[in-house]
DNA sequence: TTTGTCTGCCCC
DNA sequence: ATTCTGC
DNA sequence: GCAGAATGGGCAGACAAA
């Protein structure tokens, strides 16, 4: 099916009707301000290349949004910079690319589809609080206390994900925008200009409130500094910073993961990671790239007062091909019938084993899970603990026994520490 | 009617 | 989302 | 370096089973 190989179907375009890597970019940039593939061929087989320069960025034609890439330390991320950048809150909300022309308003998903009717809220901010006529703005839609204008966690806007009771999430769950770019104003393409511009636009567009603001930012080429507003960031309740090129040539590049947007994240930080050790439980059979091994691995925490294993996450990300294939192999002797009886899951595993290997695993942060059973009820009747984005450090803890697994009791100080940081201010 | 399981050009 | 692997 | 393809948590919905 079309959508997924999409880039394959622009080189086939850009043989068959423009003969060389100039067309190719004039066809892709066509695709990346248009969203539109089909138009996209239909044009250049009808107009060729001429039909293809004529394509403009316009409103309620949702743009690809620009993607970033990551980096580990404050460092690395100057350095590719050119010295000094923009760094702004990496807020932990969903991705909203806003069209406005005089009261109409759409509201995009990062996946370019038409959210607006989940929002009528986030409709109506941006026609109140968006001064120009006409305008394509990007924002990061976060739900937030009312009371206090506290930051919730992304699993609170998750709510706001449904075709019914919206009128009733949306008083339940409320949301305020943090504005970060601007792509077209009242007539012009800013797609082309640098960073520092259309953010300077954007500021003199939008009529900042309570609800809608431009996304918190610094230019700093200082270290100390960098590593200061990021810390801030995380006690705000954010993910961390998006760094952003502040050179002439830092044009909104649609559709692409270049150098110009670097990500910082707080578990990309070596030094200050929850790196966590579990035991291996369980295993689901894989598929396609994956098919004849093992596509995930079900993993428990340590429950010394009960003396059980409780699953806390799976695992399917970090494995190398050469993991892959040694995994069955590694396991094998510990395969059991059913599930152990010292394992408490509520999940079922396609093989079971007994608890024994133990691998490192690399996390995000601990959210509320309705799933896992890792220290359930400890913080929310019905509710356990699990790792968001979990992935596999490489790293197998062969020094250690199962029952030398980090506990649950450590996973809920994890969840309650990461509470005070947050707090903390 | 309630409860469980699976799915989503899903969001991250 | 993250990660690994061909190209 | 980039695109593609594996995989994660978790929500509302859809639908099947009890």
């Amino acid at each position: 099916r079309l959508g997924i190989a999409d880039m394959t179907v622009l080189d086939a375009l850009a043989i068959a009707y423009g003969g060389g890597k100039e067309s190719r970019e004039l066809i892709e940039r066509a695709y990346n301000i248009s969203s539109d593939l089909g138009r996209v061929a239909k044009v250049v087989a009808e107009n060729g290349l001429e039909g293809i320069k004529k394509f403009k960025v316009m409103v309620f034609e949702p743009i690809r949004p620009m993607l970033a890439e990551r980096l580990s330390s404050p460092e690395e991320i100057l350095e590719k910079l050119g010295g000094k950048c923009i760094a702004e809150y990496k807020y932990d909300g969903e991705r909203v690319q806003a069209h406005k022309k005089g009261n109409e308003v759409a509201l995009y998903s990062r996946r370019m589809e038409r959210i607006s009717d989940q929002y009528p809220d986030a409709v109506e901010l941006v026609r109140r609080s968006v001064s120009a006529e006409e305008a394509i703005l990007e924002a990061e839609c976060v739900a937030v206390d009312i009371e206090t204008n506290e930051l919730l966690p992304f699993q609170e806007l998750m709510h706001r994900r449904r075709k019914y009771g919206v009128e009733e999430a949306m008083e339940q769950y409320p949301v305020s925008l943090f504005m970060f770019d601007a792509l077209y104003v009242d007539g012009r393409d800013l797609t082309l200009k640098a960073y520092p511009s259309r953010r300077t636009q954007l500021e003199n567009v939008i009529k900042e409130n309570d609800r809608v603001k431009p996304a918190r930012q610094i230019k700093t080429g200082n270290l100390k500094e960098l590593e200061n507003f990021f810390e801030e960031a995380i006690e705000d309740g954010c993910e961390g910073l998006i760094c952003k090129s502040v050179g002439t040539d830092s044009v909104y590049q649609a559709g692409a993961r270049g150098w110009m947007w670097i990500k910082y994240k707080r578990d990309y930080k070596s030094e200050m990671t929850d790196t966590v050790d579990l035991v291996v439980v369980g295993a689901f059979y894989g598929r396609g790239k994956r098919a004849g091994t093992y596509g995930a691995l079900l993993l428990a925490t340590y429950n010394h007062e009960s003396d059980t294993f409780e699953t806390v996450t799976k695992l399917g990300t970090g494995f190398t091909d050469e993991d892959l294939k040694k995994l069955p192999e590694l396991l094998r002797n510990h395969i059991v019938p059913r599930k152990h009886s010292r394992v408490e899951s509520s999940l079922t595993a396609d093989v079971w084993f007994e608890p024994k290997v133990v691998l490192e695993v690399l996390g995000a942060e601990i959210t509320l899970s309705p799933i896992h059973v890792c220290a359930v009820d400890s913080i929310r009747k019905g509710s356990g603990l699990a790792i968001r984005f979990p992935r596999f450090t490489g790293k197998y803890r062969t020094d250690k026994k199962a029952e030398d697994a980090t506990s649950s009791t450590e996973v809920v100080e994890m969840y309650r520490n990461q509470l005070k940081q947050i707090g903390a201010s």
